[in-house]
DNA sequence: CACTTATTGGACGGGAGCGTTTAATTAAAC
DNA sequence: GTTTAATTAAACGCTCCCGTCCAATAAGTG
């Protein structure tokens, strides 16, 4: 029976989806979904339209894949936390620093800034990408910090309170910054001493 | 020599420029810059395309001075602080009610996605929004901090550090989810409850 | 080999929109 | 009333692009 697999075909050409979705990134990403161009992002995957409409049927279909494929890829990147020992004062500045890192590649606020515009029309989408990204990061905060209470080298409060004070400060103003500035320059605001300042500060704020 | 003055002609009609302005905030964030239908926005201002050329001379203009006059709306729409004496925590209160209250407007709301994703093709656009609205309730902050400092009633430090500190820890994770989820759902989650506590931490940590 | 499916290039119909031009009209200043 | 500039409607040339169709070719399986 084969196992209802075809018998006889010429297999799809998964470099070829690849290459598409690639594109439809860069070509989403730097028009929009309304002004992205079907035909540009076929010459950019070397890739017959036609290739494109028979495995997404439209522009809206292609877009959504593209988003989800990106929002997988993402979430594949997003800072882990250590499982070692280590005092609680470095264990948040070592999360808070990768998670600086993370939000001010140029990747992810260009993905921002995009996503940000094509909710309005696509709401599904702002809820996969918070899903994907900023909900799970709040996710790892919370328990981490709930963890640290129980442990008792925090105040005992509200672990989803505490994540967001310390999140909300960590970030500062700088997230506004890299959404409207140029990334580069903004990036270099975020020094190590200010960083190490929001984790001591909220220390004290939640000292035992 | 009447002053330079023209001297036999048709005055400019005021409340068309504004007409077009209006309608061409509308079409920009409704469609963003390369979708918006320069012929929409005449028609919904009931002003012939060609007033808008004889005025704007192309779309890239148009949409420059737009967003110039949001800005200019908006920067007078921003939160004040009262002059009133009052606690230290009840102005901390109020300030932070004002300001949740005001970015997580529709307007607000719409402004920041749609000029998120224009910032790529319009830098200079991202830093006047920056003048025009972020960075001046960023000095007012400041500002208020550093007097408080001064009058001894928060811990001498840093005023910069401490109003990131102030307005992120308010700010929370709420921003994210007005910016990608449906902000009537969002806007909810801000209680009053979890306002006050984010400033009854910051005061814990910056108690003298 | 035969068969089936994937992929291609090119062409097409249809629509939209920018920016310009023209000739005519309107509203104020003189 | 004359002059000047603002405004208008309509049409035009141009470009772009979606989504579809077709005939031809490539790449696998049996």
């Amino acid at each position: 029976m084969n196992t209802g697999k075809r018998l006889a075909h010429r297999p799809v050409d998964q470099a070829k989806q690849d290459a598409i979705l690639a594109s439809a990134r860069d070509e989403f990403f730097e028009y929009g979904f309304e002004s992205a161009s079907i035909e540009r992002i076929a010459a950019a995957a070397n890739v017959s339209k036609v290739t494109i409409y028979n495995h997404f049927q439209n522009k809206e279909n292609l877009f959504s894949a593209m988003v989800g494929s990106e929002c997988r890829i993402m979430r594949g990147n997003l800072p882990e936390m250590s499982d070692e020992e280590m005092p609680l004062r470095t264990e948040l500045v070592n999360f808070a620093q990768a998670m600086m890192e993370f939000l001010s590649s140029p990747d992810i606020i260009r993905f921002d800034r995009r996503m940000a515009a094509e909710v309005e029309r696509h709401p599904e989408l702002g809820e996969l990408f918070l899903n994907a990204g900023p909900r799970l990061m709040q996710k790892m905060l919370i328990e981490m910090l709930s963890c640290e209470m129980e442990k008792g080298k925090l105040a005992k409060a509200n672990p989803q309170e505490a994540a967001a004070h310390l999140f909300g400060s960590v970030k500062g103003f700088a997230d506004v910054e890299w959404r409207f500035s140029d990334p580069e320059k903004a990036a270099a605001s975020v020094t190590t001493a200010s960083l190490e300042a929001a984790i001591d500060r909220f220390l004290l704020a939640y000292s035992t």
